[in-house]
DNA sequence: TCGAAATGTAAGCAGTTGCTTACATGGCGC
DNA sequence: GCGCCATGTAAGCAACTGCTTACATTTCGA
């Protein structure tokens, strides 16, 4: 960011540097509980200036989330999706891009932009999953795994120190991998 | 409730209505989306009265969890703890102190005194859950068990049709018991 | 009966939110 | 050089938040 002093005025850069304000902070604290003040603090930039560029706050957050948060959907195959999410979750120093992904799935509210979003993020998730599964409800298994990834990051993200935060990742995985394939591959009771 | 009209004035009713109306808000809403206004208003109380009888809105969310939503964890048997927590879950009209307890569980948010209240909780349920494996980290595959139960309470909250919302109650307690099973019985990999 | 304490009410304060408006200024074509 | 538009700024609006204050009314013991 400010790589060049060279324009003093630059609606391109001003642009990016809300952008790149937002994603870090939304990924941070989810939509809710970042002001737009906030974001123009973090970018250096005049409040107005976001709603010129961007119209509003939802808004704002749509742009965020286009692209964001789908390359792993889209770069691994079905088997690994699971794991490399989870891996990409539990690393010590999540890229912007992947934390967006978990605050977006986890966030609340019915509110506004972030819900659709959050669902049809959630919905190209439960269709690759349920490519894993014959069973007849596949859907409604890989919508639960989904769920344990959400739940996961939850919980992750509000407490400070119990096991989830603290454990070693390799064995986080290890354990909900067994647990999803157990979820996946038995159709009987 | 408004059984007596006798008394015209009673404080002890007056707090009872506001402690019933902010019971139901709590859990339909979460606290950070519920107003004080809100509550005196379903209350059908003076807003002023909320604070001269709790003091904070935090202190009313204390009073409000005190004893709800730990029937469970005091009345169920350790074997039971995870099917009967699911039951109640997805049944479809929770009972409110059922309800507020998932709320509770899956509040957002590092302020105030909800995130102190959520974490006793869960590490009440976690001690419960890991008791049901001999495994040297129990806590940390009890843990998984509770984000799990978290992340679709979480799913099912902010989803209006997704297969989960749907899907017969005991097909996603089988589920659910058997991935959590494989998880809390398997101690190598 | 009467006066203090308990209970209820209306109004508003101070802070935050998303968003708007009226204005200043820099840069580019002519 | 000059005028116009893109860019940037300061201020503030209206709605909402938790909470407080000053005041009215009821209740009940003495």
């Amino acid at each position: 960011m400010t790589a060049e002093p060279a324009r003093r005025r630059d609606s391109a850069a001003t642009r990016a540097a809300l952008l790149d304000a937002a994603t870090g902070l939304f990924a941070e604290r989810g939509f809710a509980r970042t002001t737009v003040r906030d974001i123009a603090a973090r970018a250096g930039v005049n409040q107005a200036l976001l709603f010129r560029y961007f119209g509003s706050k939802d808004a704002l957050y749509a742009a965020v989330m286009a692209g964001q948060g789908r390359e792993l959907l889209e770069a691994e195959q079905p088997e690994r999706l699971l794991e490399t999410v989870l891996r990409r979750m539990l690393e010590k120093t999540p890229r912007p891009g992947d934390h967006l992904l978990f605050t977006a799935l986890r966030s609340e509210g019915i509110d506004s932009a972030a819900a659709e979003i959050r669902k049809a993020l959630g919905d190209d998730y439960i269709r690759v999953l349920s490519t894993l599964t014959e069973a007849e409800d596949g859907d409604l298994r890989a919508e639960l795994v989904l769920a344990w990834v959400i739940g996961i990051s939850m919980v992750r993200s509000t407490s400070a120190k119990e096991p989830l935060k603290s454990a070693d990742p390799e064995e986080i995985v290890r354990l909900v991998l067994s647990g999803a394939r157990t979820l996946l591959e038995r159709t009987e009771g």
